[in-house]
RNA sequence: GCGCGGUUAGCUCAGUGGUAGAGCGUUCGCUUGACAUGCGAAAGGCCAGAAGUUCGAUCCUUCUACCGCGCACCA
């Protein structure tokens, strides 16, 4: 009897009796590969959100991860695919007030505690379907090390980290102008903040010079600015010009009338200002604009904040305007500005508003208390990093947006006002008497105490204990600390596994998307040689984006999205796993081409009706022994010419696709052998054989050595086929070397 | 404004200083004893435009156009 394959292959029957063989031996967990082998090779995956499903980035890059991880478990390394999930404050956050909002209830109705039970809820219910998600697509990872950024040790990993920062004088409290969301109502770091282009009006105001001017003013009695912004004049502190303008040297020094509030405001010089813009002449309003904050600062100028964090208008602002949102505080500024003849004239502006990149909702930038953690030095580490070569970033091309950024960086915000995260280890008494300067670098002791426990002693004036305060950390403060806080920093023990940091820290490689490259990649850079002298991983692939088919971004609220899930179910995840390789060509990004996905589903079946062809020649109780396949070459009178030919490119394909691996070129490898199988194999080989009879090991040898190569690429119906063949000595392909 | 990437078959993309390739689609034959998810054949390209280097350019250089992305401005 020789050995039999049903028809078809089916994948939907395949693949999760596969997968269940592969955790059942254990393989995944580093552990429990054999004694002899090499050293570590370790992937951190980028843990993804709690919130959300897989999409085709996720299978994207876990797929080459997936193709890593195997290929250099096949070649005998002790391999760790460490996986897990983030906690994503603002956007778990947000996706759980929307469906408390669903039920008509708000986070503010519910109070942060019952707030809180809910997101945990949500994650105890949602937060791992997306790793049993990654599961349908093969990803070998070992779940035994799964972890969450918010797991008790990973909680107490943060704090210390925060501790560490704090005693070292690196993060501090300060008072300065941030990005603020009204609607997440919290501050956000420069990088949580997207750009998008708005046709707007440039409003062109007078300003009246005061009274007691000294001057004689050359043609009118007004200084005109130029805003697009004129509800914020109810804070301005001053008008600044440029000192080389000629036309308004002899104004320097002046005071303006401010309309409306009936303000006198100083005209100063000030070299940030754009001669070019407007009429030269800006107004400054140091509470709600950065660079204006700056030149405040220069000019030791006051703050009046007429924003409040929930958007509207304060008491600042007057009378007329306090409660209005800033929208209806323009149009009314606007029209009393009308009224009193104050605007020169209104002009058709296009402009770049910034909005929440969480929620979309525009940012009012704001003077707020927050802490900070001081960039120079870490900056730093993380330049000289890539610099010495100890990470190397693939693509190259990456490399100047990272130095870029990472040059001209500002002091991150690291606090947030949002209720999911990780709370600051930081405890303030009741009475909170404390005065704050605005000095940034001051550090807050009076009324701050920094600590990972709760201070035991009382307030010297309240007497009550310190609490700790409601704040939380930028979800990404935490992502920074994930390849060194899942392996038991600073406490030695993970998930009861001592001895995983030592064995396993640097990885190997961290594969992600372009747009995080300076939100996690280069802060989990700095963080590591922080915390552990030495850069956490040296190899950083960035992966391709994958666009919709008119080059368009991928978007669920769009209906753009395409679900990998879906894929699986129609044509397998093996299919899928070659259609996003087979268009993953140099680093280009990807314009999704389902028919990528349909070429492999039908080599799947070529694979496997081939591989029905030969095992159907080959008695059911043979045990074949196939030496090298260079050997066979050699053998003179065993093996035919079209044996050898075969045996020689099978050979020659194998050192080919090596080379593709070893530079990550993954497409090309796999079109290596796409090629080389259905073209050489099976056109030319399998069709000569049936013209012969005695060369059963040859056809099978070259179908397990086909099997190997495709295995990190196609993994279950490589498994599957490969189980069925009668060989001595076999155990599971995935571990096969 | 600065920078990066792209422009090759109907679609999605490879590729090379010297006759241009794949997958999918299309047309025409084939129920050949693994596979019709297949086999055999075929049609289909001024390789974005211009200039230069070269004996020779789709490939190298420069410029232009268009598409995508990042950064800056965004007062």
């Amino acid at each position: 009897m020789a050995i039999e394959l049903e028809k078809a292959y089916d994948s939907k029957k395949t693949e999760d009796k596969i997968y269940k063989l592969w955790e059942e031996s254990g393989f995944f967990d580093p552990d429990n590969l054999a004694q002899d082998a090499k050293e570590p090779f370790v992937i951190m995956m980028a843990p993804p959100n709690v919130t959300g499903s897989l999409h085709m980035g996720h299978a994207l890059e876990n797929t080459i991860s997936d193709i890593l991880i195997r290929w250099k478990r096949m070649k005998g390394f002790r391999t760790l695919w460490l996986p897990g999930t983030d906690h994503a404050g603002i956007a778990t956050q947000n996706v759980v007030e929307k469906e408390l909002r669903k039920q008509g209830q708000s986070r503010h109705q519910l109070g942060r505690e019952k707030f809180l039970e809910k997101v945990w809820e949500w994650k105890e219910i949602y937060g791992n379907i997306i790793l049993e998600q990654l599961k349908k697509l093969g990803v070998s990872a070992d779940w035994s090390r799964t972890r969450f950024t918010m797991d008790d040790d990973y909680r107490r990993a943060v704090e210390a980290a925060f501790v560490h920062y704090y005693g070292k004088g690196r993060i501090y409290r300060g008072e300065r102008v941030i990005n603020w969301c009204p609607r997440c109502r919290t501050s956000l770091s420069d990088l949580e903040v997207e750009y998008k282009e708005e046709a707007g009006k440039l409003w062109y105001i007078k300003y009246s010079l005061a009274e007691d001017s000294r001057f004689q003013i050359p043609d009118s009695k007004f200084i005109v600015v130029a805003t697009t912004r004129p509800e914020s004049m109810l804070g301005d502190a001053a008008v600044a010009v440029n000192p080389k303008d000629k036309r308004y040297k002899n104004l320097i020094g002046q005071k303006v009338n401010l309309p409306l509030v009936n303000r006198e405001i100083p005209i100063i010089a000030d070299s940030a200002v754009d001669m070019k813009f407007g009429t030269g002449a800006i107004k400054v309003t140091p509470a709600h604009d950065l660079l204006d904050a700056e030149i405040a600062f220069r000019h030791n100028l006051p703050n009046y904040q007429v924003v409040g964090e929930d958007g509207k208008m304060t008491e600042k602002a007057g009378e007329i305007c306090r409660g209005l949102t800033t929208k209806e505080c323009r149009g009314k500024v606007v029209s009393l500005l009308e009224e009193l003849e104050l605007i020169e004239r209104i002009e058709d502006y296009v402009h770049n508003v910034s909005v929440c990149s969480r929620c979309g909702n525009v940012i009012e930038p704001l003077l707020s208390k927050q802490w900070f953690l001081k960039m120079d030095e870490l900056a730093q580490y993380a330049i000289d990093a890539v610099k010495n070569k100890k990470v190397k970033i693939i693509p190259k091309n990456f490399e100047k947006p990272y130095f870029d950024w990472l040059n001209n960086i500002k002091d991150w915000c690291i606090s947030r006002q949002i209720w999911w995260g990780h709370q600051l280890p930081v405890w303030q008494c009741k009475c909170q008497t404390g005065r704050i300067s605005n000095l940034a670098h001051q550090k807050p002791e009076d009324i701050f105490v920094v600590s990972s426990v709760k201070p035991k002693q009382q307030c010297s004036k309240c007497k009550s204990h310190y609490e700790r305060v409601f704040d939380v950390l930028d979800t990404w403060f935490s992502s920074a600390l994930w390849p060194f806080a899942t392996l038991g920093w600073p406490f030695g023990v993970a998930q009861g596994k001592p001895g995983d940091l030592e064995r396993f820290y640097p990885a190997n490689i961290i594969t992600s998307a372009r747009d995080i490259l300076n939100l996690w990649d280069a802060r989990m850079i700095f963080s590591g040689m922080e915390f552990m002298g030495k850069s956490p991983f040296s190899h950083l692939i960035i992966h391709a984006t994958i666009l919709t088919k008119e080059g368009k971004r991928m978007s669920k609220s769009l209906g753009t999205g395409i679900d990998p899930l879906d894929l699986i179910e129609r044509y397998g995840a093996d299919a899928l796993r070659f259609g996003l390789i087979w268009q993953m060509m140099g680093h280009q990004d990807i314009r999704w081409d389902e028919t990528a996905v349909v070429a492999g589903k039908k080599f799947a079946n070529k694979l496997w009706n081939a591989s029905r062809f030969v095992l159907g020649r080959i008695p059911e109780d043979a045990k074949l022994k196939i030496p090298p396949l260079a050997s066979m070459t050699l053998a003179k009178r065993e093996t035919d010419e079209a044996g050898k030919k075969i045996l020689r490119e099978a050979l020659k394909t194998r050192k080919q696709v090596e080379k593709h691996m070893e530079k990550y070129q993954f497409g090309h490898a796999l079109r290596e052998i796409y090629d080389f199988f259905w073209h050489k194999y099976c056109d030319v080989y399998l069709e000569e054989s049936k013209k012969l009879d005695d060369n059963h090991i040859v056809l099978v040898g070259v179908l397990a050595e086909s099997l190997k190569m495709l295995h990190p690429f196609m993994p279950f119906i490589t498994e599957e086929i490969y189980q069925k063949m009668p060989l001595q000595e076999k155990t599971l392909l995935m571990i096969e070397r």
